[in-house]
Parts: structure tokens; C-alpha cells; sequence
DNA sequence: CAGTGGTCTAGACCACCAG
DNA sequence: TGGTGGTCTAGACCACTGC
């Protein structure tokens, strides 16, 4: 079944593929030809096809196993890619001008909950910085940060009034592993004051424990303004 | 430099260029050698050094650019890939057991600013279908759904009293894209009730708007019970 | 313009696992 | 146990883009 011009390049086999998922001549389910057959009928090589293919299955359309073949994946929608937002690049993004303001930064024993959660030592200190991310002046971003200086120690010469810890941990440190979550929290009157925010306002957080191997680096929440929402597609 | 064992297949070249990065053999910003060089050292084709530097390049650890090569990312932290939550089997996952009641389900008009969202002529008829989704009998998500039944007329045949929406549209309509989002919002008296919150507590929300093409499909709100966290890992 | 990554090909072997 | 996807190789050509 060779039809028209060969289609020898893995996005156009990737397109082809995907316009048989979207106008159901490939249903949700159903099983599709092997990579041999395909590549006979887009004039390329079984390489090609494979490419492609497996692009769609990282991308969640279609889900791929040895000797049972291809499917059509039953629901697409359950993988995304998200973007992290990073709060200096979105705020520049958006054509605001992005600052920071340190808001505190002492030695602190960590609250226990968060001592347990890291598998640290009790009583041990850890760096504790508070900072807002302004978006024209306007607050954008709480962040509630907590830094395990044994693992850091140069941390503590760290220029954290003109550099977000991030900014620096991502060049001194090394991350190796990332546990995020996502969120939603009431604000305190703290945070509500920082934020502009009324007290008890829905907001949306990030919290995310980064890792040197197994070793807790750093714990850090960020709390968005009201309203914020965090979007990706597929 | 071809060292020790060659490293002849792409996880264990993936694995020896990420424990480069993790060590910081190789640092944030730094220009690391070419496919040529490194498929030499490692005594294995160009193309499985590619693939191995493609797999850290898609995951953020790595940027590569032609001409200017690659090198390792400064925010290896700014890319996750997420699974979004399907209610049923996160339910399942757990070891609960999943139920699934239809609140409500009846044409209505949008609220104006859905119908504006989705581009629709005024006044058009929309199914709207609430439904609660439980874990063990307690509350987990409640679901807000407006369906475009000129895109699936079908849909009102539908039996959403015993199926969700979800499962329904994924079968028979065609989904092509979904803009998603992530947020948090005060539970409403009626939220709060079905929920088992306390009016104005804090909610994660997901919105999703599913298109066929450029069609809106359906537009749905997940309302999750108190306390729920999205996870994902770097 | 030249060096880098991006890709295609043809052939081959292999791991996995459904029937 | 045989068919399917997963992968490796060697060689080649090309697109992009920094210098």
C-alpha cells in the first residue's frame, strides 16, 4: 500500500500517524501495523518509523509493547510536560520588571516536621531565607526556603540580598534528584500581608525538595499571588 | 581517552554523562565535547551517543544547539513531566475502593464568561453535568463539566449517571488538544458541602479545555477535596 | 565558511512476552 | 516460541549557526 510521495523524514510519519489517531481511522484501543509495515508504506526505513513512534508514545498517544504491538492510547490527556515556572524568566516573559527583596535570612532549627521529612539530625540549624518576587513592584511570589549547610556549607556566604538562593544553589550546588509537589493553601496574615492578598485567600504553591543523591540540599515553598495559574498543553 | 569497557549501549552512556553532571566533572554553563569525541572515548557509533545526549537534552539536564554544542543546563529543575491525575486510577492506586455519583445533568447556557472562552455564539445550549468523585465513599474530586453538544451530539445518549464524562468522551469524541491549568480557590458553600470543607478553605483545581482542532469539546473544572498535593519528580 | 548536531539508511541482533 | 519493538552500527548527507 505505497500511496503518494514517500514520507522519509520522522516528522512527517510522526504527523501522518497522529492525523490517523485524531480523525479515529485509528481508533482509541485499536491496534496499528508493525514498524515493518509502516515503513513499507511510507517509503522509509523502519528506523524512521521508529522514531516517530516513539515519540508518540512518550508524548502518551500511543502505548507500545514487544510482540503485543502499538495501541492507540485509551487517554491521551494524562501526561504533560510542564514548565516549572522559574519567577525571574516569567516575570521577564511577560515584559514586567522582575525584582527581589531578601526578607530574612538567619540560622534556625527547622520546624520538626520538616526535620523529619529531610531525615535530619534534631537540632540540627538550617539557613532559613524568606524573599518576594516582585513583578513591577508588585508582589508575585513568597518564597519559604530552608538550606541543610552541611551539605552547603559556602551557603553561608551566599550574596542572598542581590541573588535568589536558586540563582546560586543552581551554580554551587549539585541537584541530582527533585521531589515537587502542588498545592493549594489559605494565606496566613503574613503571607497575605507580603502578597497582597486577604487573609485566608486561596493561593496556589510549589513545594519542592531538592536532593544530592539521597542528601536533602534545600526545601522550598513558593506561594503565588491570588489568581495565579500555572498552565501547560498537549 | 577510550577508557575501561566501552559503553555500547545509550543507558549506560546517559548514565555515565549524568553522573559527569551530577559530579560536577562537568558544570552548569560548560561546553561538554561533541558526539565525535564522546562516541570515541566511549568506543560506541555516534548515533547511540546522540540518542543518550537527546534523552538528557528532552529532560533539561543538557542544552544542545548545532554549531555551538552542547552544554550542561543551568536549571536542570525547569522541565517535569506530569502525570495528570485520572481519578479512578489514582483512586484505585491506592488501594481504595472508587465510586462515581452524577450530580446533576442538564442543558443550560454557559456562564457568559465560558461561552466567550470557548468562542461559541450566544446562547447556545450547553450540556452541563456535575458529578462527585468518591475514594472509599469519601469525597475525593468534584467535577464541573460543560460539553458542546454540537461537537458530540452524541454525548446526549451518554450514560453519565453510571460513567463519567470523561471516560465517555475518550472513547467517542475525537480530543486533539487540551489547554490545562493548575490553581487554587476558596471552596464555595455548595463546594464545601459536597466536599466535606469548610466553606472558603483552600481547593486545588485543575481546568482543562479539550478541542477538536480548533473545536472546543469540553470544558471541565476538577475541584479537589482538602489537602490534595500533585506529585511529580525530577 | 566550517564545525556541530540532526537525521536517514540498510542490515543486523536481541529482549521480551503474548499466545 | 515466534513475532514485535528496542537498539546498535557504519557511513552518509544536510541544516543550522557561531565565528
Amino acid at each position: 500500500m505505497s500511496a503518494g510521495r514517500p514520507l522519509n523524514n520522522w516528522q512527517a510519519v510522526h504527523e501522518e500517524v497522529l492525523r490517523r489517531i485524531h480523525t479515529r481511522e485509528w481508533r482509541p484501543g485499536q491496534i496499528i501495523p508493525g514498524e515493518a509495515d509502516l515503513a513499507g508504506e511510507f517509503g522509509c526505513a523502519r528506523t524512521t518509523v521508529n522514531r516517530a513512534l516513539r515519540a508518540l508514545a512518550d508524548a502518551g498517544w500511543l502505548d507500545r509493547r514487544r510482540k503485543a504491538g502499538t495501541r492507540v492510547a485509551l487517554n491521551p490527556m494524562q501526561k504533560a510536560t510542564l514548565a516549572i515556572p522559574v519567577a525571574r524568566h516569567e516575570i521577564e516573559a511577560r515584559g514586567q520588571r522582575y525584582g527581589y527583596r531578601l526578607l530574612e535570612r538567619r540560622m534556625s532549627p527547622p520546624p520538626p516536621e520538616l526535620g523529619e521529612r529531610l531525615d535530619l539530625r534534631p537540632e540540627t540549624d538550617m539557613l532559613h531565607a524568606e524573599a518576594v518576587h516582585l513583578a513591577d513592584d508588585t508582589p508575585h511570589l513568597f518564597e519559604d526556603r530552608w538550606i541543610n549547610v552541611e551539605a552547603v556549607p559556602d551557603v553561608l556566604d551566599a550574596p542572598l540580598a542581590t541573588m535568589s538562593a536558586n540563582e546560586w544553589l543552581v551554580i554551587n550546588a549539585s541537584l541530582t534528584r527533585g521531589d515537587i509537589s502542588f498545592g493549594a493553601v489559605n494565606a496566613t496574615e503574613r503571607e497575605a500581608r507580603i502578597l497582597g492578598a486577604k487573609p485566608g485567600e486561596a493561593l496556589f504553591t510549589v513545594e519542592r525538595t531538592t536532593f544530592e543523591r539521597t542528601r536533602p540540599i534545600t526545601w522550598v515553598r513558593l506561594v503565588f499571588a491570588p489568581g495565579y495559574r500555572m498552565h501547560t498543553r498537549i
